[in-house]
DNA sequence: CATGAATGAGGATTCATTCAT
DNA sequence: AATGAATGAATCCTCATTCAT
């Protein structure tokens, strides 16, 4: 019982050890054995729990997802057709960016590595699928309440993730909008609402 | 001047060769030898031209970004402030595509390349660059003419400029709307125009 | 006691798994791990066992040379000297392929293993002496009762022993003469004796 | 020009090594890295030549594999239904052992591979193939002349190959009969001989 | 200019072996 | 006795780079 806590404990070193290369060197400049100088363990331990960076990637990233994913899977389970959608809105993505804050690193790891090779990419699809998917269920839904025009849906959900991903890497990468991505979040919902939704006045 | 021209063939040889190493591998996956191999050419003749596989991922982002400059400043030129603001966008934004369609493989490359590994992130930057400050030009022109609200240019000019990046990656890299692309630029112009646009109702 | 027991099962859980790797990888494409793997043992309880694949070859092989040399033992003990010597070869000789078979897995083993890398060869020098120095003792008995010709006896067993082993390569590792060992046996027994037995014409 | 003879050369020092290192060794025993180490070549280079150990016994292999079938085909011309059969053979035996003589290192090398891992078996299966191929062919024109008796020439082929394999293993392994080798080989043609051709007296 | 053989540092991977539980 | 996590030496293999032709 004690060597299985000893064990998870040796994975986490290697994780541990592994974000912080990463961070420095990037995914594609970090090898096995970088990961190992900085972990402090032996060279075949590496391989008693990894085959391959790449795999330490998708441990890394499996994290984040579980959250990100348990995340999504609550909010869908509320209702979104009130009346004041746009302020839903904005409560749902301010606590989104806080799980993107508990995850800083990985989520950088992530900005950073999507679209990248072609063997990597799978391993982040899912996130921009993920991304896409929750926004297109939200515009649907608001389409269907009368509160958003008709309009291509998936195209909407490409342009919205991608600005988001943009924003993210400006606040996460770049460091832009360190104290008040608050308030950008809500300037960006009232930039794509104000587009989207029916103005129906008069 | 026979032996310029070929040592100028020498060095398309090995930029074609790379740019198909470079679809197929990825930028991270491709080695010198890789590069060699598939250019037909001796391992020392690579060298008699590039020092190393980022100069040569240089040397065709160069390529690209030469034309997109080119195209960007000639745009600049043209003034924007007149009745048809949207319309005009269309055109600008077609023409744009173009330019990518001549360059598929490079923007692919481009797109798969940015924002990864610190190493290479400053050979793409210029890329984001370039298009959020084109973006925003044309936006803080909106705005001084009257046609645009007055809000943060700088914020959706990421919004815009991530927008779109997600919409070439889905274009050139996954193969959506293989056809009907110019259609959804018109779809994705007229997203962010009623979203930004003043509506100046009654 | 109790333990005791468990100790000698386990010893023969690691012969059987050592067995069925040599058998599918070859003793020299063997390690320990494999063998390991195969028993489904702990990596620590090979080494309260062995302390080498050497090891476990050696004692594998240990169990047929016991079988052998007690059958030879015995069979020395008979005379030889009588009047239907070549029938008397024929019925040691096929009992002795029943020695062989009972143990087909070591013996194909001890085949493939014979005369291989110097650190092995030792280990199974052996079975060659021992099949020599019989076959020579037959023959020096044959020659003395006047049965068989004089000639170089200790030549003769080279020949006869290396017959023998191609023999039985072809029986156990390539599966010829499946059926019909024993007949081929015979005709065995006719080649070599019509060739040193003095044919004593006329 | 130069460089390709160059190669040659680089390609004979690796053999060469291997060589001295197979004989100390046993080809199981010897590693790329013994390989290198002894030719005081770079690591890298032997991969410009060879991908594993494995190639290089190939290649050293079809060095005496070439020289012994060219004198087996050689031989096969010459009709061997004369009066003085048995002479001609040890004239031809002995011509053989000279073939084997020079190249005494790889036929150890290769007498010390034959029925060893499953991996290897196959590059050796040629030489017993090809000796017994050979055997036969003359057993089967001895019995077609009607120099020798009606008997299972693929049997016989076995017994002879196995019996001349034991042979060259005393003498260039363990060094028995180093200076009266063809003297024995006439012995060995006597027994099988006698008891192979037919008496036919009285 | 172009060639390609040779280099050796560095990274990937396996393996026998130890030791705390 | 048995376990299996950890170790690090040894090996395999690739890669960028040099240089004589």
């Amino acid at each position: 019982m004690r060597q299985e806590k000893r064990k998870e404990l040796t994975r986490a070193k290697i994780l541990q050890a592994a974000k912080q290369v990463f961070a420095h060197n990037g995914y594609a400049g970090t090898s096995i054995a970088d990961i190992v100088k900085k972990s402090k363990l032996a060279r075949g331990t590496f391989y008693l729990h990894f085959q391959s960076v790449e795999q330490v990637l998708n441990a890394l990233l499996q994290e984040v997802f579980i959250d990100i994913q348990r995340y999504l899977t609550d909010m869908q389970v509320e209702t979104l057709d009130h009346k004041n959608f746009k302020l839903q809105l904005a409560v749902l993505a301010k606590s989104l960016l806080s799980v993107f804050q508990n995850h800083r690193d990985t989520v950088s790891l992530l900005l950073t590595t999507m679209n990248a090779e072609p063997k990597i990419r799978t391993q982040t699809l899912w996130f921009q699928e993920l991304m896409q998917a929750s926004i297109r269920v939200m515009l649907d839904r608001g389409v269907a309440s009368g509160r958003l025009k008709k309009f291509d849906t998936e195209l909407m959900s490409f342009l919205v993730s991608g600005g988001l991903r943009e924003m993210l890497t400006q606040w996460l990468l770049y460091g832009r909008y360190a104290n008040d991505i608050e308030h950008k979040v809500d300037e960006m919902i009232s930039v794509y609402m104000n587009g989207v939704e029916k103005t129906d006045k008069k």
